[in-house]
DNA sequence: CATGAATGAGGGTTCATTCAT
DNA sequence: GATGAATGAACCCTCATTCAT
C-alpha cells in the first residue's frame, strides 16, 4: 500500500538534531523524547532525562541554556517536517502537473497514508507536539504559521480539483480543511494514542475514512 | 437554534461539587479549574490554587488529601455529564420513538448544538479534561467506560435510521462513532481551542459539519 | 508469687487521671498514651491522637493547652507511681519495724514482683517516659526529684539491715542504688521490651535476679 | 588503667563513614549526630541539621535519599563498632588462649574499661542508638543480630573460665548476658546520661561495678 | 462541651540550574 | 566537553493550634 515513493518523504526526524550532534547529545535528545512523552513538559525531571540518557545532569545544560530550549529544540523541527508533504512547490507539482492521482481518492489515500506513516514513525514526539502546543506559545505559533503558510495554500489549490465551483465559492477553505483536517487526524489519535491496542485493519479503516471525506465534501453547499 | 428542551441538560458541573462544599472548598474547586487549565495538572501549583481561591495552602489539602484528589474530584464528575445526552433511554426514546427528529440533519443538529453549548460553558474544564486524560488512568479508564457503555450503545441503535442495511452490515459501529466524532470534536477543539480569537460563523460552520458527516456517512461502502 | 498486699499497691495510674475526666478526655488520655508509646511524642500527631479517641481535633485543646500539656498530664502521674512502694514511712514500717522480710531475698522479691506487675500493667506509660525523660526537663527533674526524696532515703535505710557496718561507711548509697536498680531495671527492660516475644520462665529470671544483686552487693569492699 | 592495645580497638566511628564523604557530606554527618543526638530524629528537622552544616537543605538530599537514610547511615557503622571487641576469634584468642587476664576481675575491668572510653568519645552517637532503636526496625534487628551473633558466642565462651561446671549447666548464658550487660550498661547511662554532672570518681565505680558483677555471678545456682 | 473548618508556619523532598574541577 | 556536588527556591503536604458555630 505504500508505495516507494512516500517513503522518501518520511524523514527522520532525529536526523536533523542528531546529524550534528554529539553522541551525549543524541541520547539526551532521545532520552528527553521518551521522557516528555511519557509524563508531558512539566512534569518531566532533567534528572530523569540525564539518567535515562546516561549523561550527567550538569551536560543537559551545556547544550541546552533552559529545560524549556531542550523542548523547543525538539519540538520546532519535527512541526516543519508534519507539513513537508505539503510544501507548495512539491504538492502542486505532484497533484496538479504530474497527474498522477487519478481521482481524490487516490490522493486522499497517498496522503493519510504518508502522514499514518509519520506519526506512527514519530509517535512519541507527536506526543510531546500534540500536549504541549497548548501550553507554549513559541510551539501554537509554530503551528499556526504552517497552518496558515503551507497547508491553507496547498489546499486552497488543491480544492479547485475536488470541488465543484459553486462549493468554492460558498464553502470557505478553512472549512473544507477543518473538515478533512479532522476525520484524518481523529483517525490518527484514535488510531495510535486513544486505542493502541485495539485490533485495527488499518487500511479498511484508511479506505472508510476517504470515502467519508470525499463524500462528505462533495455534499457540501 | 438552541431549544428550551436542550437547556435543561445543561447541568452545571459545579454544583455536583460545589452543593455540599464549604464556600472555601467551592473557592479552591474553581480557582482548581482555572489553574489546572492553563498551565496543566503538572505545571499547577497548589500555592498558586490556594493564592487564586483565597485561602491558605493547608486548607486545600484538608478537603482533598492529594493534589491529584483534587484533580480527580474536578474531572470525573464532567466526565459524567460529557455523556449525559447519550444515555440510552433518554437517546432511544427521543430519536427513535418521538419522531421528533424528522431527518438526520436535525438529529445532529441537536447534538452538536447541546455539544456546543457545553463546552462553551466548561471550557477550561474540557482542557483539563482533553489534557490529562493522557497522563492519569483513572481518567482514560472513566471516559473509555463511558465511550462504550454509553455512547456506543446509543449510536448502535441511532444507525438503523440512517444507515441502508447493507452499510450497517459491512461498516462497523466503531468507525461510524469515530467519524461522527472526530467531525463533531474536531470542530469544537478548533472552534475552542485552536481559534478561538477567529471570527466563526457558528451556525454556518455546524450547518457545513451535520451536512459533511450526513454525506461522509451515507457514501460509506 | 504476688501476695494480695501487693495487688493494693498497683494503683492503675489512669484512675488518676481519669476519675476526674469526661468520657472523651479519658478517651484522648488512653489514645494518647498508645501513640505516644508507638511513635514517641515528636512523631505523634493530635490528629492521629484524636482520630483513635474518636473526637474532634479541637476537643483535645479544650482540654489540654499544647500537646506538651497532654504529655506532661500524662507522664508525671506515672512518675509518682513509680516510687510509690518506696514512701518512706511505708517503706521503713514494712521493711525495718514488722520484720515481715525475713532475709534480703524475701524483700528483694516482693520489690521486684511488685514493679514487674506494675510494668506489666503500664507497659505503653513506661515507654514514654523512658523515651521522653531525656527531652523534656520537666519529666527528667521530676524523676531525679523523686529519685533522691523517695529512693535514696529509702534505700539509705535498708542497707542498714543488708550490708555490714563497714560496708556501709565505704561503698556510697548511690552506688548501691545504681547496681541495684541496674539489674532490676535491666531485667525488665530486657523482658518487656528488648525481647518480649521471647519464651520468659519469669520466676526463675527474678530468682536468679535476687541472687546476683544480694551476692554482688555482699561481696563489695 | 587503659592499656596501649585497647586504644588500638577504639576506631573512630565517623573515619569509616567520612573518609569518602565529601566534606560537606562529612559537616552534614557531624550536623546529623548533633542535631538527632539532642532532639531524637522525629523531633529533628532537616532545615536545622543543614543550618548546623553550613549547608543547602538540598545538599543533605543529594547525598541522603530521606533523612532516615541519613540516620541509619549514622547508626548502622555505630552499632558495629559497638560489638568491636567481642568478636569471637580476637575474645577467644585473649581470653582463654593468651592467658593474659589472670583473673575475672581483670578481664572484666578491660572489658569496661574499653567501652567506657568507647562510650565517652561516641556520647552523641549513643544517644542515638539508644533512643532510635525502639522506632526504627532496621536498628533493632541489626542490635539483635550482633547480640546473638557476636555478644553471646563470646559470652558462652568466656564463662567457662568464670563459673563452676554446675553453674553452666543450671544457668543460660542469656541470664549470666543479661545480668553483665545490664551492670555495666546500667553504669554508662548512670555516668553519662542520668548523671553525668556529678562529680564521679570513675576508677572507684567501676571497681565496684567488676566486684559486684564477679560476685554476683558466682553466686548464682 | 464539642466540633471541624481554617490557618500559616514549617515539614521533608524535588527541582532546574550553576560552577569548580 | 563533561562532570556531579552544590544550591535555594519551590514543591506538595502535615502540623499544632484557633475559633466561630
Amino acid at each position: 500500500m505504500l508505495k516507494p515513493r512516500d517513503r522518501d518523504l518520511l524523514v527522520d526526524v532525529l536526523e536533523m538534531n542528531e546529524e550534528k550532534l554529539t553522541p551525549k547529545q543524541a541520547k539526551i535528545v532521545q532520552a528527553a523524547i521518551e521522557v516528555f512523552s511519557e509524563k508531558g513538559f512539566a512534569g518531566a525531571s532533567t534528572s530523569e532525562i540525564a539518567k535515562r540518557a546516561g549523561v550527567a545532569e550538569g551536560t543537559i545544560f551545556r547544550h541546552y541554556k533552559t529545560k524549556k530550549d531542550l523542548l523547543i529544540s525538539i519540538v520546532l523541527p519535527v512541526i516543519s517536517k508534519l507539513a513537508l508533504p505539503f510544501l507548495a512547490d512539491q504538492f502542486v507539482k505532484e497533484v496538479l502537473e504530474e497527474e498522477e492521482y487519478e481521482d481524490v481518492d487516490q490522493f486522499l489515500r497517498e496522503l493519510i497514508y504518508n502522514r499514518y506513516h509519520f506519526v506512527k514513525k514519530n509517535l512519541p514526539l507527536m506526543k510531546i507536539v500534540l500536549q504541549e502546543m497548548f501550553y507554549h506559545s513559541e510551539i501554537k505559533e509554530n503551528l499556526s504559521e504552517i497552518l496558515t503558510d503551507k497547508l491553507l495554500p496547498a489546499f486552497s489549490q488543491a480544492i479547485q480539483r475536488f470541488l465543484t465551483e459553486e462549493q468554492q465559492e460558498k464553502v470557505p477553505v478553512e472549512t473544507i480543511l477543518r473538515l478533512s483536517i479532522s476525520s484524518v487526524v481523529g483517525f490518527l489519535i484514535t488510531r495510535f494514542m486513544i486505542a493502541p491496542d485495539f485490533d485495527w485493519d488499518d487500511d479498511q479503516e484508511i479506505e472508510y475514512t476517504i470515502q467519508f471525506i470525499r463524500n462528505g465534501l462533495r455534499g457540501l453547499s
